[in-house]
This record gives C-alpha cells, sequence and structure tokens, in this order.
DNA sequence: CCCTGATTGTTCCTAGCAGGAATGTCCGTG
DNA sequence: CACGGACATTCCTGCTAGGAACAATCAGGG
C-alpha cells in the first residue's frame, strides 16, 4: 500500500462509488464516468475517461478501493478502509478556494478592445449557454427525491440552481448597462 | 514564426500587456505576475511564474509580443499584430463554459458520510473565506475610477462583487437550512 | 445470416501545466 | 559588509487533459 496523496479527483471518485456501496457488484470505470458526467460535473471538472483509470488504480493500490471478482469488466467497490479515509479527507483535509476559468469574464475584461455591441452579443450567447445547463440540473434535481441517501446531494443540486440563478441575474444586468454606453 | 493555437493563459497575458501598451518601457514576466495576481486571479487562475514565461516564450515565437531593448531584464510589448490577434481571439475564437472547481460543493455532495455540525462548521469557514477574498476584490475595485481605460475592468470587478455576494447568499441559506436536519 | 454502426470498456501517447526549488542580482539597513 | 528581502528567471518533476486507438459486444437491417 502506497501513501501517496491523492487528488480531490480520486475522492471524488471514492464519493461515487461509496454512494453505491450497498450495490454488491461494484461499478466500471465507464459507469463511473457515466455518474460523474451527470452529477460531479456541475461543481467540479468531470475527469477524463484515461484520469478516472488512473484515479481507480490509485485508489487501487492504496487499498481504498477493491476489484469485485467478475469475468468480466474490473468492477471497483469501495472498501472500510477507503470510507474512513474518505471521511478523514473530508474534514481534516485542506479545503481550498473555489477556482473559476471563467472565458467571458475574461473576455470581457479586454472590453475596451471591442464595441459594446460585440460584448453585448457575447453575454447573450452565455445567458443562452446558462439556460441550457441550468435546465439540465433541474432535470437531475428532479430525478432526485428526499429519502436520506439522497438528502445532501438534492441540497446541492439546488445550491447549483442558485448559482446559475445568480450569475445570468448578475450576466443580465452587465447585458443592460452595455446599453448606456458608448 | 510558429502557428501553434495559443492557450487562454497566453492571451490573458497578451491582454495585460494591451492594457498598458502606452508605456514605451514594456513589462517584465515579474510584472505580469504580479498584475495577474492583482486583476486576473477573480476570473482566470494566476498562473505559476514558470507558466508565464513558457507562455511569454510562445507569444514571442508568433511575434505577438517583443521584447524592448534594455540592458537588464527582458521587458516585454505587445505588437500590432499581437494586438489584432487578441481581438481575432476575444471575438471568433471558441468562448467555452466556465470551468468550476468547487471543493466545498463537492464535500457537501458527500455529506452523508458526516453531521450536519460538521458539515455547518465547513460552511462557516467557506462564508469567512469569501468574505476576505470580496473584501481584497473591493479593494481593488476602489482604485479603479471611470476612465475609459479601464471601465470594462471596473465592470467585470463589479461582476466578481456580485457573483461573492451571491455565493455568500447561497451558502449562508444551506447554512440555515442544516439547522432543520437530523 | 452477415454487415454496419453504436455502446461498452480500457489503454496509450503527447503535450500541457502546476508549483516549488534553485539560482542570481541588486538594494537598502543595521 | 553581511544579510534579508524584493526582483528576475530557469529548471525539474509529476500530474492532468484529452484524444486516438483498440477490442468486444450487441442490435437492427438488408
Amino acid at each position: 500500500m502506497v501513501n501517496r496523496a491523492l487528488s480531490p479527483t480520486a475522492y471524488a471518485l471514492l464519493g461515487l462509488l461509496v454512494f453505491d456501496r450497498e450495490n454488491p457488484e461494484g461499478m466500471t470505470g465507464y459507469e463511473l464516468k457515466q455518474r460523474a458526467d451527470f452529477t460531479l460535473r456541475y461543481y467540479w471538472v468531470s475527469p477524463a475517461m484515461s484520469q478516472i483509470y488512473t484515479e481507480l488504480r490509485k485508489l487501487s493500490e492504496a487499498e481504498f478501493v477493491e476489484t469485485a471478482p467478475s469475468d468480466g469488466p474490473t468492477r471497483y467497490r469501495v472498501t472500510e478502509l477507503g470510507e474512513e479515509q474518505l471521511q478523514t479527507w473530508l474534514f481534516h483535509g485542506e479545503v481550498g478556494f473555489p477556482i473559476l476559468k471563467h472565458p467571458v469574464a475574461l473576455r470581457l475584461l479586454m472590453g475596451r478592445l471591442s464595441t459594446p455591441d460585440q460584448l453585448g452579443s457575447m453575454l447573450e450567447t452565455h445567458l443562452d449557454d446558462l439556460a441550457a445547463r441550468r435546465a439540465d440540473l433541474q432535470g437531475v434535481r428532479d430525478m432526485l427525491g428526499d429519502e436520506h441517501r439522497v438528502r445532501y446531494a438534492a441540497m446541492v443540486a439546488d445550491w447549483g440552481l442558485a448559482y446559475y440563478d445568480s450569475e445570468a441575474q448578475i450576466v443580465a444586468g452587465l447585458r443592460e448597462q452595455l446599453d448606456g454606453m458608448d
């Protein structure tokens, strides 16, 4: 067992496995990717396929996951040790500050190179994107019930929705502001 | 002149140089890093020192920046070509969707592994962080006037402030919600 | 019953990037 | 004049993104 520090992505995957720990079959890397795309991506970038397998290998080396015996594809299950480790990380690890890479804000920052018209149309496109993404997340939210198992997930989904709403409001405000500019 | 695609970070640096193009001296990599830490980091992660020099080398190869003659440290200035290129990228390049890596949301998603108490104290820490960061940005905003040169930068700073405010509000809401949970 | 294309499952490769250590220089201060 | 701190740059290591490649399986159509 190697004791290298694991990346947040590794813990995120571990978390997805914990969510599913009632299922004795475990999950394949492929299935994990689908789950990640469906839930994780709203708060943490969805890792590439190759990355998922890399992280799983590390988790496996650290004995935080085990491979369920099967003749087909490799299926992963969280171990007791893994669940403990996740809990330790959750509340004793460093909680870093959110990382934001906002291409629209980046462009807006250089706004004087362009006209308010150009900026405005970029903001409108962004508003459409936000609406689409919000609709996606609303779909996810609608599928979550109120049972204990998913209670916090639902809460985070609500957070996400509020996040999109507030960004849309801010952007719409800027859009209006642009009209008053030369 | 190599025509490789440049990364958003390269364009961000180019943008900082354009902001300063009245200054015939140009800027060193070190100075650019300071500017980036001061402005860019609220919307785009601040690149590491080594990364800045790498990007500058690429910009230089593409002739989007030139080095001002000087016997001391290397000082970079944007070229005519660079400014054109930035403008092209701004409005004809792909505007990707914002990337968010939110460690607090990530942990909240796994909330059932912990108690509302633990979650609550994490949210409070996060609220403090948000307040500190907001104060930083407010400091930047206060230094910006209303002259055309910085008009859009001020607008983006306002956006940032609104962003922090809305996240703080959302987090505070969740904090309250936790109190009603078992 | 074979062809085709989509889905599942996994690995490999390449370039990029983070971020800290290492290396200097220069400058003011005790 | 030694020393700490700001300035300036490079180097190294390992992680990460992301797409290409490779297979196997499966479903539907001619």
